[in-house]
DNA sequence: GCCATTGTTTATAATATACGAAACAATGAA
DNA sequence: TTCATTGTTTCGTATATTATAAACAATGGC
């Protein structure tokens, strides 16, 4: 059963990208469209369509048509949460070397 | 702030590789000899030393040396909590899958 | 000092990711 | 039907990641 770490690795990897981190960010809980995200996130469409792609690809959002414009939303809520507590993980890094700095001045 | 999200992505980076994966699973929060993570992984030495040296960089493993062998441990639990909600994302995708091949046979 | 053990570093090659440009597709309105 | 709007796909290129081999470094025992 080594190739659980493979699948688990493949959702890690769909999450480590700074442009995806802030779509997830974006989106959190909430419905968005595609040009919703696209006017927060100010890159290419078509950079855009290939992040959002990857993302539905790998399970990690869904989509719904409305007329011309289409939905995003993230599938599983815990995805939220495995982000927030890496930024967490993030967050106390920096702080360390905050204390770090302020031991060395 | 927008490059909150580069140094968040760094962090998911470098959990996002089967190897370093595993290597976090094995240690928990144990502490291991690299002779310990080698004989589990059975990779090659080089690159498991590889790996370890990118988690050392990124502050997600610290070592200590005792004689002739070096000692692993994982910095914040966080990591392994974080790591272990991206299993249970990856779980209940598979079960959804699953449930899907039911419906259709 | 010499050597076996334990790990690290460097160079290189293979593969994967990310981005932009341009072409393409689907929808609703006129 | 034709057109504007909204996204997607394809292709080429630049950059990052990963693995292997081989050389190198640090420690303790003799």
């Amino acid at each position: 059963m080594k190739q659980i770490y493979e699948l688990h690795a493949d959702v890690c990897k769909t999450l480590a990208n700074p442009k995806r981190l802030e779509i997830i960010n974006t989106l959190g809980a909430k419905e968005l469209s595609f040009g919703d995200i696209l006017d927060v996130l100010k890159i290419k469409k078509a950079n855009l369509s290939q992040h959002l792609g990857l993302m539905r690809a790998k399970g990690i959002v869904k989509t719904r048509r409305d007329g011309v414009s289409i939905y995003y939303r993230i599938v599983n809520p815990k995805v939220i949460k495995a982000c927030n507590i890496m930024r967490e993980v993030l967050l106390e890094q920096l702080s360390e070397s905050n204390k770090l700095i302020g031991k060395i001045k």
